[in-house]
DNA sequence: TATTTTTTAGAATAACGATTCTTTAAAATA
DNA sequence: TATTTTAAAGAATCGTTATTCTAAAAAATA
């Protein structure tokens, strides 16, 4: 009984995650996601609640793609340092493209807007950054198991240092469309592994 | 002739740079700075124009303290590997600085908050990348003429992974207080050098 | 068809913040 | 002391944005 919705939920939820990627917290309007999502204020808001609301619904559609994304990247097959080496390649790849104005990682980008003023904020980009801390450490585990890792660090402190890597690349590719900045600084990273 | 300025104008810069770069550009209104300064209005606009000439007033100054401190900082004695390390472990200590509620770096922050979208901002936070990775290099370039330097790879390549770090540094701090965190990827990453 | 629920359109509200302006007081100098 | 310049107080303007509300149209079901 009664009208059903006529637009797609998800599909508003990622356009709203786009633009909150794209342009920031702050300089993002509720009006802008409307526009873009072509959905008017009043379902926006029934269906999100507020601009607080719906942001971290974007920041928590964001990190799962992100950590899908992770987990495939680093089932692929190849030396240990081969798939890092590709996985940090793609990554520079989005970031340069350049139909993607720099936005860099939404995860980064909220951690340096909001997340020492907004808990809920906080705790998800904190949350994120250990997942992935997690990911990497798996992975590395995995890979001393066959024998194939030649480093010396424990495997947290590797697991760590690359979190730490992909964050850094993610603030130098703000400012910078020079290619070879980022890999330079890949491939000294890598050569740990 | 005529009465002089009463209050200290650098002063009022560096109160408006503590706070832009506690609370971000949007996050700060010119009242919050106003008050934090204890200058009228009237006289903030008078003296440093509208906001976001007072914002890169306070961007330059944050930059050359920066550059100053960075530059005294590599030229101290010791192995290049023991300076690098009583850099970061330094930087690490005032991330971690209770009082200083995980502001990071203004450049960095900056550089997420508003790099793409505003050009003068931009060019100031990829010039300041740039000096780092320069000074970085200069002492680079020292140690190996001493001998002092391990690393299979290019100096510059060394440069660019050294400031990576640090930005990735940045963005781990805003929302963790575990300094065993920041640490460990440190300690990975100067194993390098 | 009557009822229900959801969509729109768009007005209305209610801050907040940047910026300007006017006036008055204060200090410096000629 | 007269003049000049600046500071401070505070009102006023103007634009943006989050949020709510009302009314009307649209679709689903009983």
């Amino acid at each position: 009984m009664g009208r059903q919705r006529t637009f797609d939920e998800d599909h508003v939820l990622e356009q709203a995650m786009q633009l909150f990627w794209t342009k920031g917290f702050e300089h993002t309007s509720i009006q802008d996601v409307c526009e873009y999502a072509g959905v008017h204020r009043g379902s926006m808001y029934h269906t999100f609640g507020d601009k607080h609301e719906l942001f971290l619904a974007c920041l928590d559609r964001f990190r799962h793609t992100l950590r899908d994304r992770l987990f495939v990247q680093l089932e692929e097959p190849g030396d240990p340092r081969e798939v890092l080496t590709r996985f940090f390649d793609t990554l520079i790849d989005r970031m340069l493209d350049e139909n993607k104005q720099r936005r860099g990682c939404l995860i980064a980008n909220t951690a340096m807007e909001l997340a020492p003023l907004e808990p809920c904020v906080e705790v998800r980009v904190a949350a994120n950054l250990l997942d992935m801390e997690h990911m990497f450490h798996a992975f590395l585990v995995r890979a001393q198991r066959e024998g194939k890792l030649k480093s010396k660090h424990s495997l947290r402190e590797m697991a760590r240092f690359l979190v730490t890597t992909k964050q850094g690349l993610h603030v130098m590719a703000k400012t910078t469309t020079d290619r070879k900045m980022l890999e330079d600084a890949c491939k000294v990273a890598l050569s740990l592994v």
